[in-house]
DNA sequence: CTGTATCCGTGCAGATACTG
DNA sequence: CAGTATCTGCACGGATACAG
């Protein structure tokens, strides 16, 4: 399991598949709302400053197809509900990863806002 | 420190920037392709399938601006040779988590080529 | 060998207006 | 409230040719 932790060849594919999963503006703000709690497409609208509704629709569908969220219709309303799912936690490390390594970086280059 | 690794809106920032770094089509291709050693110009572009030259000086310069690499410029020829920096090398555990993650993503989603 | 210059197609994403 | 439709600009990246 894994005896070295070194870059290999064999590593560029899962890696470019889970950026794949992750990049774009919105889908990093989006799972973070959603880690506060279950919201509304009007919640998540609010809270992720400048979304348009064209692109809020568009990347939940997205983090859906990628079984990231989910979603619940009320049974008498159409309010819906996103949440996000067990799975889409398991991105946690990767993400905790990212943002020890983020922090670092603009440390670094200090001077960037 | 850390006490708690749950996702919350200060992650979202230092997750972006690394996310930036990492992505475009070439970025990881490009450093694992360094890790097996230092290369040059024409071997990058024969090990990398399908880049082209722009692309891979673009890349070149984008990586050594975020000081991920360095180039060192043969005294008498004008032979280059790329290499990762320590600081490269930082990204280890941000490149190990996601190809953990994409790892198991692709076996969820088998299909998948 | 180590790149640059130029041209160009496509897709990402914003703005705005509209609908059930 | 919860989206969709349409129009548009621009940046990403490919192809090809050229240069030091």
């Amino acid at each position: 399991m894994m005896e070295k932790d070194k870059l290999c060849l064999d590593h560029i594919r899962p890696v470019t598949d889970a950026l794949a999963v992750l990049s774009g503006k919105w889908r990093v703000p989006i799972l973070v709302a959603l880690c506060e709690g279950d919201k509304r497409f009007n919640e998540l609208q609010r809270d992720i400053k400048h979304i348009t509704p064209r692109m809020l629709s568009r990347e939940l569908l997205e983090l859906e197809q990628h079984a990231l969220i989910t979603h619940e219709t009320h049974p008498v309303s159409t309010l819906r509900t996103y949440r996000i799912s067990s799975y889409g936690h398991s991105l946690e490390p990767v993400l905790v990863a990212l943002k020890l390594w983020g922090d670092g970086h603009r440390t670094r280059f200090i001077g960037k806002s």
